[in-house]
Parts: C-alpha cells; sequence; structure tokens
DNA sequence: GTCTATAACGTGATAGAC
DNA sequence: GTCTATCACGTTATAGAC
C-alpha cells in the first residue's frame, strides 16, 4: 500500500529497522525501562531518526503494542472461527500455533500482560475483539457438546483459561523454573515440545471425565 | 528483635509505613515505571524520608523483591514439605492457598516474573530453594505413587506447570480476560472461587486417566 | 534523510534548617 | 526524624548543518 518494493530481506529501509528494533527491546524490557537510545543502538541509528520517523517513544511502543496484540489475539480468533475443523481439532491447532510462537519470542505474554495492566482495558476494546471472539464457531461447538451430554458441563472461560494457563504459563515462568529445578534452556525447550501433545491429551481427559 | 512494642495496628513507625507503599506502588507498576514520589505520596510522608531510611531507590527495591519472593515460594515450601498429607491433600491446600493470595494480592505475579526477566536467576539462587525445593516430601509421594502405577508416568515439573498455570495464569490474564469477555471484576472474583474446587478435580483427573 | 549538538524536562538523591 | 530547596544526572525531543 505504500510502496511496491517489499524489502527483499536485506538492505531493508530505515523505518522498518527502527520498528523491528523497538519490538525487541520493547518485548524484553517494557515501556518504562527502554531508552530510546537503547532502540536506536538496537537499529544501527541515529537517535534523531527515531523522532524523525516516529514523532516520539510513545508513539513508537503504541504502534508495536497494537501488532503484538494482535497478533498475539489473531491466532485465537483464527483458530476459533474455522468452522470446518472439530473441537478436538482447534484444541490441537492453539496449542501448536502457540509453542510456535512462544518458543521464538518467549517474551510477549509477559511484555503483553506487563503493560495492560496501566493502559487498562482502553486497548483491548480498540481491539475490537470482544465481538468476535464471544461469537464464534468454537462457543457453539462446544455449548452443543454440552448439550449433547458428550462432554462435561463447563463455563468456556474455564476452558480457556486452562488451555491458556498450560501453554502460556510455562513460557512466562521459565527463569523460575529454570532457577528452582536446574533444568537447561535446551532442556526447557524439550518439555515445551513435549506439551504440544500432552496438553491437548490432559484438556481431553478434562472435558470427558464426567 | 527491633523494638518490643509491635505497631499495634495504627500509628505505625514511618519505615514500615515507606515499606508498605513502596509494596503496594511496586508491585503495581514494577520498578522502571515507579518513582520514588509517588511510593512517598503512598506514604503520605516526604521524599528525603525515603532516601534516610533505605539509602535508594534501589535498595528499597531489592528489599520488597526479595519478601515477595520468600512468601511466594515459602507457600509451595511449606506444602510440598509437609510429610503428614497425601498428595491429594498437597494439591489441594497449595491450590486454596494460592487463589487466597492472589483474590487479595493479584498483582504479585505480573510483578515476580517482570522483574525476574531483568535480574535473571541471581535471585532465584540468593533464595536457595533450589536444594530445598528439589528433595520435598511431595516429590518422592509423586516418585511412589508413578512406580505402584497409581498415578501417569509424567514429569513431575510438567505436573506443576499445570497445577501453577491453572491457578496463577487466570489473575494474571484478568484485565485481558474481563476485556474479551465481558464479566466484570465481581464475576471474575467467582469464576476464581469456583476454581477452588475445579482445579484439584482436574489435576486429579490428569494424573489418574491412563 | 541523516547526522551532531543542545535544549527542556523529569527523577533520584542530598544539603541543611528546624 | 522530618521538612524544603536544590543539585546532579540521564533521557526525550528538537534545531540546524550537511
Amino acid at each position: 500500500m505504500d510502496q511496491d518494493k517489499k524489502p527483499p530481506k536485506m538492505d531493508i529501509n530505515t523505518e522498518t529497522k527502527i520498528k523491528n528494533a523497538a519490538r525487541v527491546v520493547f518485548h524484553k524490557k517494557g515501556f518504562a525501562a527502554t531508552r530510546t537510545r537503547d532502540i536506536a543502538e538496537e537499529a544501527g541509528i541515529n537517535l534523531a531518526l527515531l523522532n524523525y520517523y516516529f514523532r516520539s517513544k510513545q508513539k513508537l511502543f503504541d504502534l508495536i503494542m497494537f501488532e503484538t496484540m494482535h497478533g498475539f489475539l489473531q491466532s485465537i480468533f483464527e483458530v476459533f472461527n474455522n468452522d470446518t475443523t472439530t473441537l478436538e481439532q482447534k484444541i490441537e491447532t492453539m496449542v501448536n500455533r502457540y509453542i510456535d510462537l512462544l518458543l521464538t519470542n518467549p517474551d510477549i505474554p509477559i511484555f503483553l500482560l506487563n503493560e495492560l495492566r496501566t493502559h487498562p482495558e482502553e486497548l483491548v476494546a480498540k481491539m475490537g475483539m470482544k465481538d468476535i471472539l464471544m461469537d464464534t464457531h468454537f462457543l457453539k461447538q462446544f455449548q452443543s457438546a454440552i448439550n449433547e451430554e458428550k462432554i462435561t458441563t463447563l463455563n468456556p472461560l474455564h476452558f480457556i483459561m486452562n488451555l491458556m494457563g498450560m501453554v502460556i504459563f510455562p513460557f512466562m515462568a521459565c527463569p523460575i523454573i529454570k532457577g528452582v529445578s536446574g533444568v537447561t534452556q535446551s532442556e526447557f525447550e524439550t518439555l515445551m515440545q513435549e506439551r504440544r501433545v500432552l496438553v491437548p491429551k490432559w484438556i481431553h481427559t478434562i472435558l470427558h471425565n464426567k
């Protein structure tokens, strides 16, 4: 929509370089602990350019925050609204998508939840997720399964909290887990890989146990 | 150990007032976003007094961080090392303790995990938790149960991640959950109360399903 | 567009009166 | 011990040359 030359992987334009650097640093340290100098250095450019392209630290942050939030919720939305998959398939896909995401970007959950404490639900509202998530194919399937007594009666929110908690929490608690258990980063990642199959199995067990 | 008059609830001494205020503000905003002036205001005292009693923002923070971490891990330690309780009782107690804690102090998990990203495992090590948590009555019970084939074979770390994830994650994601689902704070707390009995039930189901 | 230099501001910490 | 006033410093943001 801007230019017709999408940067061909290298020799990326300055604006993108800054945005990528900002994403990395903001995700790792949060808004308050991040200095614009950190971002400039990470991007390999001059500090003044940051303000030239994005006006202010806050504006740049808002951009990163929105994109991160969008990317994070987008997965839920896509999977939950796919009306060609079963409930079990949706669970499996969700788990795999988030483990993929978090193995690569383990900082995202704490970044998001930490920043959302300050800017309360203004951003959540801005995402407009409330309307589209509360009327998904998933919820209809879930309700049907309960009505037909195929699964245990259960508030869908409890279900989602369990799913997200089992997948996301381990990544957030990674430093503390490694600290008290002594596992290495590599061993930790192996554990997370195991959870691709374990979590759906556990969720299934919970749902079908009367 | 200091004085023999433990403050009788009101007319608390200045040092304690500052520490309590620091705990509130640090927990809510984290180290970087907290200004010493915020703490002074919350405590109802002058900014200079903060430095008079605690020398620096960092020193005061280290104190709060240590106490918070200690209080948080202490519960796990106590419950896991109680050799008069069954595995099932330990689970139930853990869940109830943490739900109690988090209903009152919902900021603690994000505070801890967020700050632990920067000061990596130096603090975890300082707590000396590694040694005492890796040789608990709980782990022996867990291993015995597996050997006697009473429960499914399962890495205890997976078990602990599930337990903590199901209990703690919902509190961390509270703003996002309320944002996308539309539940009120009061309804959210009711859901958390329900989880006192639901989580142990789910954990039991997972453990005993072959 | 990109840089250097600097202005403008906020924050942690202290000096010194009481 | 407690306060007011102020210093010292780091950080965001901009002015202006190239």
